[in-house]
DNA sequence: AACTGGTCCAACCGCGACCAA
DNA sequence: GTTGGTCGCGGTTGGACCAGT
């Protein structure tokens, strides 16, 4: 039933060429963003269109911020993963010129790890119960520290943020997901001026989607 | 210098949601 | 209500790179 999009005969795969890219960006500087299906074609792309918007979207986008993560970025995004979960794309809408791909890539390849490390459960946050948190004294505690906290609230409040409205109409959808993320992160507010001290033990379970 | 294993990240794939016909 | 086209998301993979031997 479903139809595979990439199978087309001279569709390129892999890594992009650098004539590519441009023909990309030249293309949406002069068409905008959108209409990805026909945009290759339209492009001189030997590409399909998903290919196109993934590329766009991580990597040539002139507002993406490249190089390495800073320890607020990172604290912020173990925050929202014990919010929200996996949920890449509404964590990297909090993360200005970061996208989800890197978000996710980022998650992980270092965050995961340091956690672990840590003895807590990158899945749900908690300290593993036979493993004691080791921790030498550089470490800090995964950063949910009193210093930053402030920045970092203001930075997840901060509506200039917010998932852009331009993304096609189709994230109304989400409108239940937007009500759990308001919640979300109506809930750091309040509870992150009390657990900042607590370590990393949240407790904030955010209803089960059935869908997934 | 050559090999090997681990890490990282760009890109792909599959699926669900939405919308128009 | 159904179907087909499109878009966006999250999971996974492939290969380049690097460090260790």
């Amino acid at each position: 039933m479903r139809k595979p999009c990439c199978d087309k005969e001279g569709t390129n795969k892999g890594a992009w060429s650098q004539q590519e890219d441009q023909k990309l960006i030249d293309y949406i500087k002069i068409h905008g963003e959108g209409c990805w299906h026909s945009l290759p074609k339209a492009a001189g792309l030997e590409r399909c269109g998903k290919s196109c918007r993934l590329r766009w979207i991580n990597y040539l986008r002139p507002d993406i911020k490249r190089g390495n993560f800073a320890q607020d970025e990172e604290d912020l995004i173990i925050k929202l993963h014990a919010l929200l979960g996996n949920r890449w794309s509404l964590i990297a809408g909090r993360l200005p010129g970061r996208t989800d791909n890197e978000v996710k890539n980022y998650w992980n390849s270092h965050i995961r790890k340091k956690l672990m490390r840590m003895g807590i459960d990158p899945d749900n946050h908690k300290l593993h119960q036979h493993r004691p948190c080791v921790r030498t004294p550089q470490q800090t505690p995964i950063s949910f520290t009193a210093n930053s906290s402030e920045s970092k609230k203001n930075n997840v409040m901060s509506s200039k943020h917010l998932p852009s409205s331009k993304s096609h109409g189709k994230n109304h959808a989400n409108d239940q997901d937007a009500t759990s993320e308001n919640t979300a992160l109506s809930f750091i507010k309040e509870e992150t001026s009390q657990i900042l001290n607590l370590n990393l033990e949240l407790r904030i379970a955010m209803p089960l989607d059935p869908g997934k």
